[in-house]
DNA sequence: ATGCCCAGCT
């Protein structure tokens, strides 16, 4: 700001300036130099006005990034670009997705920044079909060989649910980044392939062009922790604390040990890891702890972690859920009376789950019990009639799945509402016979809709590629590539 | 002036 007392700054100037106004001079300072912006006329200028919607959009503040953006004389490729990554950014997949369509219609020109920018709002939505559409823009835009879009066209594809595709592009490349490496790793992870991912990291050392960073590991050791090889991740975190690969574990190297251990069912080991490690444990990290016990019934250990959870995340209903669950199991009854009162005191509830598969390039999504979709009576009975066929299959609700305090009937209607059910059901109906069911969901798949989508997969001789917030579930003949273990 | 990868909990 000093700068501006002496010297008369052209737009150049406060481009450069807002730039680094999201790094070290913070939102306000922002804000501040939009007022000048405008005193002086400058607002309008190309230059000045994508900076400042790169600014509002990195401050999260997409109302201010729009309002600029109405505002400019003319909407360059720079421009579009900033205000779809700031979408994609925030998390906000759909609305980024929607912005690009639109302005191609209106004729935006595309460069490699806003394909990659579009590419990660599609990976988040896992929309394989968009994904691919780019994909050829990409390739006739005479980009295709850029390592940056590669790597962005690598996530998508596993993202998407296609692994064989992103390997196919990694191998294609004639250069690689940690990125690249990174986001492969991450695939395999993300789809249970441990075997894979280590050797792919064996790999990466052996070629020894690019050297794996703190992002590496954390892909190493969570995809030792989904492919149940936690031996062979403990060996690798354990090299990182001796120095042995040069990069120092930080926190998120220790959660995901306890991870690790915890889903391995050494439950005691985990805890006393947490006790021993050299950072204050997070809220994330007990809760880690906390889903273990659940999954390996260690009520013991579990109601202390639980009680930790409480003191610091008290509006967090999962954790009250899975303690009063514990006390039951327990048969401490009053225990469990106890933190369902306290839970109606102060829990807050949690995001809504919700699903959606991708059809002929519209996104058909479903909420719980979901009264929106135009084919939601159909989808309904649909989901009724599986039930009923699963039934006499084998399959039993699990009540355990539902966190009200409400009758066994009900809380099989509860079940038979989730969103991922919905979005089964209306894969099965309107999908032709064979082909793959892909169903995306914002939340942890529970346990029930994880068996019922292995029922699907049997009986309706159907692969079902199911991505949950983790991870993939890869579903063939009733076997999920989880293993159960998620 | 705009961009790629990020564990676990929710």
């Amino acid at each position: 700001m000093v700068i501006f007392a002496d010297t008369e700054p052209n737009h150049f100037t406060f481009a450069t300036i807002l730039t680094s106004c999201y790094g070290s001079l913070g939102f306000e300072t922002g804000r501040q130099i939009h007022s000048i912006a405008i005193k002086r006329n400058y607002e309008s200028h190309m230059f000045v006005g994508s900076s400042l919607l790169d600014m509002y959009a990195k401050s999260g503040r997409i109302c201010d990034a729009h309002g600029v953006f109405h505002c400019l004389p003319e909407r360059d490729v720079v421009a579009c670009t900033a205000i779809i990554s700031g979408y994609a950014q925030m998390g906000l997949d759909e609305e980024a997705l929607k912005l690009f369509r639109q302005l191609q219609i209106e004729g935006m020109n595309s460069n490699s920044v806003t394909y990659a920018s579009v590419l990660t709002a599609l990976s988040g939505l896992a929309a394989l079909n968009h994904g691919k559409q780019v994909h050829s823009h990409v390739l006739r835009s005479g980009q295709y060989s850029y390592v940056v879009l590669l790597n962005s066209l690598i996530d998508m594809y596993s993202k998407c649910g296609n692994v064989c595709y992103a390997r196919r592009i990694f191998d294609s490349m004639p250069e690689r980044t940690c990125i690249s490496w990174n986001a492969m790793l991450v695939g395999y992870s993300k789809h249970g392939m441990a075997r894979e991912v280590l050797e792919l990291f064996k790999l990466m050392r052996e070629e020894n062009k690019v050297k794996p960073d703190s992002i590496t590991y954390l892909a190493v050791l969570s995809g030792c922790s989904h492919g149940q090889l936690e031996d062979m991740g403990l060996e690798i975190f354990y090299n990182m604390v001796n120095g042995k690969d040069g990069i120092e574990p930080d926190i998120g190297h220790y959660g995901c040990v306890v991870d690790l251990l915890g889903r391995a069912g050494r439950v005691e080991e985990a805890f006393d890891f947490i006790k021993k490690m050299p950072f204050v444990p997070t809220a994330a990290i007990w809760g880690s702890l906390l889903g273990s016990c659940r999954v390996h019934s260690d009520v013991e250990i579990g109601i202390i972690v639980g009680q930790k959870l409480l003191e610091l995340e008290p509006e967090n209903a999962g954790n009250y859920v899975i303690l009063s669950n514990l006390y039951a199991s327990a048969g401490k009854w009053e225990d469990m009376r106890n933190i369902r009162d306290l839970m109606q005191e102060k829990a807050v509830t949690k995001e809504p789950g919700r699903s959606w598969v991708e059809l002929d390039q519209i996104v058909h999504t479903f909420h719980a019990s979901d009264h929106t979709h135009p084919r939601r009576e159909e989808v309904a009975k649909k989901v009724k009639e599986l039930s009923i066929k699963f039934k006499e299959d084998g399959y039993v609700p699990d009540l355990s799945c539902v966190l009200y305090d409400v009758d066994e009937e009900q809380k099989e209607k509860v079940l038979l509402g989730h969103s991922e059910k919905l979005a089964l059901a209306f894969g099965l109906i309107a999908t032709p016979e064979g082909t793959t069911i892909r169903v995306i969901k914002n939340l942890r798949i529970c346990v029930d809709c994880h068996s019922f989508a292995k029922f699907v997969s049997r009986l309706y001789a159907r692969t079902v590629i199911l991505r949950d917030k983790n991870r993939f579930h890869n579903i063939v003949g009733g076997v999920c590539s989880c293993g159960d273990y998620w």
